[in-house]
DNA sequence: CGATTTCTGATGTACGTAAATCAGAAATTT
DNA sequence: AAATTTCTGATTTACGTACATCAGAAATCG
């Protein structure tokens, strides 16, 4: 059986009460006394009940989750995940709400995120966009002890206790990867579609996608990059355009959202040209697009795994504890016909 | 606030005994008061807290993992992984016991199982080889009401409670389509090194492999399975006598495990010979295949993953609750030499 | 040395559930 | 109607921890 409370008073030779002064820091016992009953705590290995204390404590985690707001497939599932979230809310004894704040403004965000500052809230989750200001405010909620932890975006130099969603450098150079091969030896020019140069996960995916483009494929040769704004009428005029600008457009590689634009734009020309495309996230539209054979690859962050993931680490950040990392990785999906879900 | 045994009782107008009773079905309730209380059960919509019911219990949960012996390094890993879990079982509440046997020997995997029999156990997960023995077997233990996960090979037609693993067909086919686009429209001679065809998951790869090969990449012609056992030593000497008896081979699949004589054999013809290679389970060796471009896609199977789900899994049947699919679906990892974890 | 101040022990209640006991009520049998 | 059996209620203890109170011991101060 697990040690108790109970042994560690008898191991030490002190009484219940002393313990757990000791033990939740509170004050009123003489530093010896202290000493002697953390050497017991560490000798006979005792480790705290967390089931028993959030009974006893009737614990419960006001979380706060700060999306971004927009009509594109993929932050409606993010919003749909962190809401089916909330109805598991009475067994995990979560508290989640959830803020909406516009899409790359980040003076909205820093005010949400300092709207927080006061209030009881044991965890904050944030899709971050990647600004100075933001990451101030991030670092003000950390210092308050808050736990902060950033979503499918990340934030530079910032002192946030974790990121859940996936490396996406190694998203960028993955989808260079997959393009490069299976346009085999062929030689063109490769058009990249971003929704903002303003969020890190964006400007990472493109860097990725450079690097390995311009050191193992030269024959394919990166257009300039296309920003639609996670919006599916922009992506839609904008790779339109650059489809009849260019005829030697072998290759696409949409990293943002809107994708349902982008597909409309691709289905124009279909029979016609034929094209290579690896898009981001997997929604109706994309999988629809990549059953018909308009995409070749889907590159994916599971929604509802970054949701849950978040709410582990704030609660286990919260409490103190250590996660398990490697269940914690959000890993990157690379979907071909073949293995959709 | 959540609702509790006390609201329960006073909004059935019994005593908490009575409710008790009903709640862990223990005799002494009449029909017409049972039906009182399950009608205010439902409707002030009560969930047992199960941490408290825990607690109050005691309880434990003594689980069983039967994993194959074999010194390759997939189960290798599973092994440590279930290892790392009985680290957790004091926060777990879990008491796992690891039973090895012969791998591919199906009465040795019977008896295993049926020496459970008697036990006070609360799971069972194994790596199942497919066989009507131990599909009764299986049947036998479910049937007295324990909780059966099969762990990464699955068991046709049984009534085990749940599959911890990744779908092999899906994996075929993914790895057929990877090589076919790598290879370009290029034609020759495919392959395949399979561990032995007695294990569903690896007739289920060479099944999803061989269909869309045939449908999509009718250039591409597949020899005879070579089966290595998933023995590093057979493997190698199987594929060098392949690669030297037909000068068409220009794709490998591997789907077992032993990839380490597999790889020393490419390595060997490896500067004349070019060959696109597709191999299963990310290892040491295949990792560093995968850098060296000795191979071109790895897919592969998170045991951490698979191991603890089928504990969240077996936990849940234990006490009767149901799990959160999405999260319990064992995904096919694609690794290229960009996105290695 | 006595008077504080600071520490420590003893004890009790609570969290939500499980499980046991015993007395009394209701139903069933004789 | 009495005797029995079957149900139900009331009450208590327990799980491991948190937290509060109060009395008494030890240390520190004047």
């Amino acid at each position: 059986m697990r040690p108790t409370v109970h042994d560690i008073a008898a191991a030490a030779g002190v009484s219940l009460a002393t313990v757990d002064r000791v033990l939740n820091q509170r004050p009123g016992v003489r530093l010896v006394t202290r000493e002697k009953v953390e050497a017991a705590i560490r000798q006979i290995g005792y480790v705290r009940d967390v089931a028993a204390a959030n009974l006893a404590k009737g614990r419960v985690y006001p979380f706060v989750f700060i999306l971004p707001t927009g009509d594109n497939s993929f932050m409606h599932g993010l919003r749909s995940e962190v809401h089916h979230a909330t109805l598991r809310s009475s067994f995990e004894r979560t508290e989640i709400r959830i803020v909406e704040v516009p899409a790359f403004d980040v003076s909205a965000l820093v005010a949400a995120l300092d709207a927080l500052q006061g209030q009881d809230i044991a965890g904050v989750a944030l899709v971050a966009t990647d600004a100075p200001e933001v990451r101030a405010a991030v670092d003000r909620l950390v210092s308050k002890r808050i736990p902060v932890v950033t979503l499918v975006s990340d934030l530079t130099d910032s002192t946030r206790h974790h990121y859940a969603g996936i490396d996406n450098i190694a998203a960028g150079r993955t989808a260079a990867r997959l393009l490069g091969r299976f346009l085999g030896g062929h030689e063109g020019d490769i058009t990249v579609l971003a929704g903002s140069m303003l969020v890190r996960d964006h400007r990472e995916r493109v860097e990725g996608f450079s690097a390995v483009m311009a050191a193992e494929f030269p024959r394919l040769r990166l257009l300039p990059v296309l920003e639609g704004r996670d919006d599916p009428e922009l992506a839609r005029s904008l790779v339109s355009k650059a489809l009849s600008a260019s005829k030697d457009i072998i290759g696409v590689y949409s990293l943002g959202a809107g994708n349902r634009g982008l597909i409309a734009a691709l289905k124009a020309v279909r029979p016609k040209r034929e094209l290579t495309v690896v898009v981001h996230e997997l929604t109706q539209h994309t999988r629809a697009a990549l059953m018909d054979g308009t995409v070749d690859a889907v590159l994916n962050q599971d929604a509802g795994h970054e949701v849950r993931s978040a709410i582990r680490v704030m609660k286990a950040k919260a409490d103190g504890q250590s996660v398990i990392a490697d269940q914690e990785r959000i890993r990157l999906d690379i979907f071909l016909k073949d293995n959709l879900p």
